[in-house]
DNA sequence: GCTATGTATATCGCGCGCGATACAATCGCA
DNA sequence: TGCGATTGTATCGCGCGCGATATACATAGC
């Protein structure tokens, strides 16, 4: 039978995916203020500093954000002068995205911040890989995969 | 040694937490659009249905949602006719949140999504309790608590 | 009582996040 | 070749999320 209280959000897996995302946000703030940048942009700046000249397309569907949230944030990092817009030749509708060697610097210097946050939080690797597989496979359930058990 | 290529955010553990979020965000909108609700909404209202005539900081504390995202969010729900804020008599800063019928109605109906949701996926319970504790340490670590291994 | 300090809530500004929409460039196909 | 459908990106509107700030109320100390 149905219990006569509702439940708490502290017991929903939702809620508590919700305020650990929050959570880090807040804690890498500090850290991504001095480079400048905010959390999705901390992600896009990775993105390119792994394959430089994506499409916004590809940006898009790797990071999982609309082009209508990424083309203002990229208007703002091409602005804070991190990167270049550069329509394509051959498609004229596609737009590659290239690090500016500044944006070089900054990416290199963003990819620290995971790497000492997981130190200073006392997080081995195997735990993060744990707890990130779990929320890969939560991820492609909600996304509506059909289960692809191995990556 | 340093890898000489940058990390892809698919392995960093905080951009599966962000992506996750998102994806259940995403995936919850198609139930929660039926009751007006947004999903900070929808916490709001689980929380006044479990305990109705709460303050705007206990929520805020409890939900972790800053009274400056608040303030205009249960104004919506109260234009919406979710809730009532009544300021104290007592403590004329403080406002209570008190829940209308119709609010009552709403956090009843919220209250089923999760679950629907979690049948819909196939997620049993221990499994979520699982997801659920592993993303609660992480919250509380990242929250500068001390560790506080029980609960 | 009267000011200083602290507390509870609200307002403002800016950057997402995303649905809806726009628009140009490309493609498909008769 | 021409024209409708599709694709890639961008714009708009609204609701968070949160730092900074405001404001009213309460409390403490004198």
């Amino acid at each position: 039978m149905t219990p006569p209280v509702l439940p708490k959000p502290e017991a929903l897996l939702c809620f508590n995916l919700y305020a650990a995302s929050h959570a880090f946000n807040r804690a890498y703030k500090p850290l991504l203020d001095p480079l400048g940048l905010t959390y999705p942009q901390f992600l896009v700046m990775l993105s390119l500093g792994q394959q430089d000249g994506q499409a916004v397309g590809q940006l898009s569907d790797d990071l999982g954000i609309e082009t209508n949230t990424l083309s203002p944030l990229l208007k703002r990092l091409e602005a804070a002068g991190q990167l270049r817009r550069e329509r394509s030749q051959t498609d004229e509708r596609r737009v590659f995205i290239h690090l500016t060697p500044a944006g070089i610097d900054t990416a290199f210097a963003a990819q620290r911040i995971p790497e000492s946050m997981a130190a200073a939080l006392g997080i081995t690797r195997d735990e993060a890989d744990s707890s990130l597989a779990t929320l890969r496979r939560l991820r492609d359930l909600l996304n509506g995969t059909p289960r692809p058990q191995i990556d």
